[in-house]
DNA sequence: ATACAAGTTCAAGTGAACTTGAGGTCAAGG
DNA sequence: CCTTGACCTCAAGTTCACTTGAACTTGTAT
């Protein structure tokens, strides 16, 4: 019933993204096309499933070039297939793990910040997760999940 | 015992970010300093907490022009009071519920996708959230917590 | 046949958030 | 005094993910 390709105009509509993000995408060798007689692009239905795969990706924090590393495996034309998935939603799924955590340390400093009286600074979460500043440089970058390197080099300080 | 004022390499430590950046802070007006009789920037200790509170809105998705917009209403010397941080913690506090849910969502069906055998498009959660596609440009975005607009505005199409 | 929307390529521009470099100043140690 | 290194300013460069514009071709409708 449905066609066997789709045109850029198509897949832009069904995907949400504008037609020159997906020429970058292909560019960028994300995404293939096939042409028609006048050279314009036919993307086979699968593409929309890879187009939601980058997105997704890319939503969970992976650049353009790790999307590309990722997908790098496969033969060009190829979609992802069940094992690949597999393996990709694994790592996401810590990766996403590890970003809701700290979102919500970053909530809970915030619950926790609503009513503390910001002012007595001492013991705002947001301020300062631990207590007082231990070591160097151990401010809000550990609640906001960045890598707290500065931390861990210099225990025992305080 | 503390110094009253810190210097830029300090807050530089103390708070991870490269003193460059520390400038651009500055520059964009989103902190202020005194100068030295040597023209060296003397951070207020006050500074800490606005940077660590800037980092939040950071990464709670804001820009450092809405961050900025945020803290226009304080004059300029004035670190975030009480009532500042009441209200804005809100409001980020449903920015955060927000994102938390929208990974919680990819999250979930990742978690779904990981045993469902993708090939069979037609089931794939992270394809397609709903069932099959209803209404064009419903992809992966509305599980992505974009904005759905196409799909609002083309309601009653498959 | 003509018009015109929609497609094509390629180069250049955009914006966010910084970083880097050049060229100069200042404070502390030997 | 002199060197060294941290600081200063200002302009320009960088990265990411696209978007925009110019110049041209294709497909479709009248």
């Amino acid at each position: 019933m449905a066609e066997q390709f789709i045109d850029i105009s198509e897949l832009a509509a069904r995907s949400g993204l504008a037609a020159s993000a997906l020429r970058f995408y292909e560019a960028e060798g994300l995404i293939v096309s096939l042409r028609s007689a006048g050279n314009r692009r036919r993307f086979p239905r699968s593409i929309l499933r890879k187009v939601a795969f980058i997105r997704a990706a890319q939503n969970v924090g992976l650049t353009l070039d790790a999307i590309k590393a990722a997908l790098g495996g496969l033969p060009s034309g190829r979609t992802p297939t069940k094992a690949d998935w597999e393996s990709l939603s694994r790592q996401w799924a810590v990766l996403l793990d590890e970003k809701i955590a700290a979102l919500h340390r970053l909530r809970n400093a915030l619950g926790s910040c609503i009513g503390c009286g910001c002012l007595s600074l001492k013991r705002c979460a947001l301020y300062n997760p631990g207590d007082a500043a231990r070591a160097k440089g151990f401010g809000a970058r550990y609640l906001l999940g960045d890598d707290p390197k500065q931390f861990m080099a210099s225990e025992g300080e305080g």
